[in-house]
DNA sequence: GCGACAG
DNA sequence: ATCTTGTCGC
């Protein structure tokens, strides 16, 4: 197999056709909003950003005491007016913190009747990109394949544990599997700054611009695959807009979403069988396909991206599974961007 | 109390 | 996704 040398860098000619907002400065902008003698609880920060998913990402980030050191956590509570555990040590300190702003709380508990409802402005970032989601679904194309495809990449994206100057590092990689073979031919990954989080249903705005940038890596050395296969799901998806979906439209090619657990929809329940392909349903319609490949292992779920249909790609994700749980391209691919992002750590 | 949401 | 040792099984 050949490899391409690792490219730094990130300048893809097809670019994300949205602005991609800064999470963590606009949760900041909410939290200044709420002023002594108020709470809030996190869901409503959570549906202020947008949508009340980034509720468990905003807890998450409260947690994390490197994040804004002197945010006003006491006054950020759970729906019930408890403090969440990100208000630092003994509830007895949390609740001193309140009382000297002239919030009362009883039984571990303040009254979000009385000192919540807060009226917020904000742009709403999650809104605006799910919008964006719902007009890049209307432009996905689902239909078969022209020609049955010889070469499928897959691509993937690993994070190192090191950061530079509080940026998160993340590495894509572009692996070329030859779908007679089911063997990897060429190979490339790329580095770059990740700055979006990771919340469910909005990953394609914190991987995409990875992904584009070791494709366009790729379609340079003159290495475009027929058909992408993306760690992610395609049409299974909440707005019928996974990061396959993303990818496919976006850079106008053939791509599949290989999902290793469930994002959304329902599968028939009981006990699979080796090769069986179960139905995914969301909304009334089938958008994907569980797939066990190997005895005794979790299924894996396809979902066509763009340019293909949903049998064409069961087909394929299922042609090319060998040894592994996942099909080829992927497996190589996690593989590859795992190695590399190790590689950097050191 | 339980369920739960790709990576 | 990442943090992590040994252990069980094909």
């Amino acid at each position: 197999m050949t490899a391409a040398a690792v490219t730094c860098g990130n300048s893809p000619s097809a670019t994300l056709p949205v602005e991609i907002p800064d999470l963590w400065q606009a949760l900041r902008e909410l939290i200044e909003q709420i002023p002594p003698g108020n709470v809030a609880a996190c869901g409503e920060l959570a549906r202020e950003l947008g949508d009340v998913t980034a509720a468990l990402w905003i807890a998450q980030t409260l947690m994390n005491q490197n994040w804004w050191p002197e945010a006003p956590r006491h006054r950020i509570v759970l729906r019930d007016g408890s403090p969440g555990k990100w208000s630092s040590g003994a509830v007895v300190e949390w609740s001193r913190s309140l009382a000297a702003e002239g919030v009362e709380t009883c039984g571990n508990r303040v009254d979000l009747g009385r000192f919540g409802g807060i009226e917020f402005r904000g742009p709403r970032p999650l809104a605006r990109l799910r919008e964006f989601q719902q007009e890049l679904a209307s432009r996905a194309v689902l239909t078969a394949c022209q020609r049955p495809p010889a070469s499928v990449a897959g691509v993937d994206v690993s994070y190192g544990t090191r950061q530079t100057a509080g940026q998160l590092t993340g590495v894509a990689s572009y692996v070329v599997v030859d779908v007679a073979s089911r063997r990897p031919i060429w190979e490339t990954t790329v580095r770059g700054a990740v700055r979006f989080p990771y919340i469910p249903g909005y990953l394609a705005f914190r991987e995409l611009p990875l992904l584009l940038a070791v494709i366009e890596a790729a379609r340079f050395a003159g290495q475009m695959a027929d058909v992408i296969f993306v760690d992610g799901n395609g049409w299974l998806h909440p707005r019928s807009a996974g990061i396959a979906t993303h990818l496919g439209v976006t850079g106008g090619f053939a791509t599949v979403g290989i999902g290793k657990s469930l994002l959304c929809g329902r599968v028939g329940r009981g006990a699979m069988t080796v090769g069986e392909r179960r139905p995914v349903v969301h909304d009334g319609a089938i958008v994907g396909m569980a797939i066990e490949s190997r005895p005794g292992v979790k299924p894996f779920y396809v979902s066509p991206g763009h340019q293909i249909d949903l049998a064409g790609a069961t087909e394929l994700a299922a042609r090319l599974c060998a040894s592994h749980r996942l099909p080829e391209p992927i497996w190589f691919a996690h593989a590859a961007a795992t190695r590399a992002a190790a590689d950097y750590c050191r």
